[in-house]
DNA sequence: ATATTAGATTAGATATATTCTAATTATTCG
DNA sequence: CGAATAATTAGAATATATCTAATCTAATAT
């Protein structure tokens, strides 16, 4: 049950499971395209208006502290987000800017002469080039 | 010699050397810590003020637009820029946020059933942790 | 059960980053 | 030169994110 996971999750960080936190949530986990805050907010609020602007960057802002949602790094003024789910790597569209997921795969970790003493935590590869449909769209002209 | 260099490949792309134009393209080659719009208005300007905000922001995207620089994907609020010199992948502080440049080394391709359709044009790696100052400081406590 | 406290939400104000507008200046080309 | 095009400018406007201080809610203590 969704719900029971969402509600189990945000308790284990330490976080109240509230409505609007909640809601957050369960719109990350539905929408898979790497909303912004303010898709975030309007989607949220869209069926019952209960959840103000603050709320909803605050709220992101702990879920990401938390671990359970990530900000992508996507140039760009709005931020994107993304609950974390399996490992995955993205892919950003030149010509639509959307932001998709692509399969997870080990990347080669870099020669320790070149790392120096830097501590790596995690590495995210980010192809760029045309998605399905504006790669479509392209070759039709 | 450099400022022909850069007066070239301005020309190349199509672009009028300007004075404004010369002066981003010069200080994003001499500070390579990937700066952001406000930073390199304020470099540009430090000795002789001569470049509005807006004149800074035109010539990043064109340049951009050009190729001859790139806008780094960071999460955060402002841009920051990379004079494209020899490719590479970066590094990003989780706890400063400096990005920082490392070696490029080649990076296998995602699976063509996983890449479907789309065009990949390039693909970078960012790695997060801790940059070597603040790996230190943090193990000396 | 009531009081106390810490956590969460809110509207609106504020801050920050970027883009737009319309006027002006500089350069190119016929 | 004179017209056309490109670039720059100050400041206004927009977009995005954060802060403030008041209020509300839930958890715990008495
Ligand atoms: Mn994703
Ligand atoms: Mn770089
Ligand atoms: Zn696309
Ligand atoms: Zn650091």
């Amino acid at each position: 049950m969704k719900a029971e996971t969402i509600q189990r999750s945000l308790e284990d960080s330490g976080l109240r499971c509230t409505a609007q936190r909640y809601a957050v949530m369960a719109f990350l986990m539905e929408h898979k395209g790497h909303p912004t805050a303010a898709e975030i907010f309007e989607g949220v609020n869209r069926l019952d208006p209960r959840s103000s602007r603050a709320t909803t960057y605050n709220n992101l802002r702990d879920l990401v502290k938390a671990g359970l949602v990530s900000e992508v790094a996507v140039e760009g003024r709005a931020g994107r987000f993304d609950a974390k789910g399996t490992r995955h790597h993205h892919f950003i569209c030149d010509r639509c800017g959307s932001v998709e997921d692509m399969d997870w795969y080990n990347v080669p970790k870099p020669a320790s002469r070149s790392l120096g003493k830097r501590v790596v935590r995690e590495c995210q590869l980010i192809f760029r080039g045309l998605c399905t449909k504006c790669a479509a769209r392209r070759a039709s002209r």
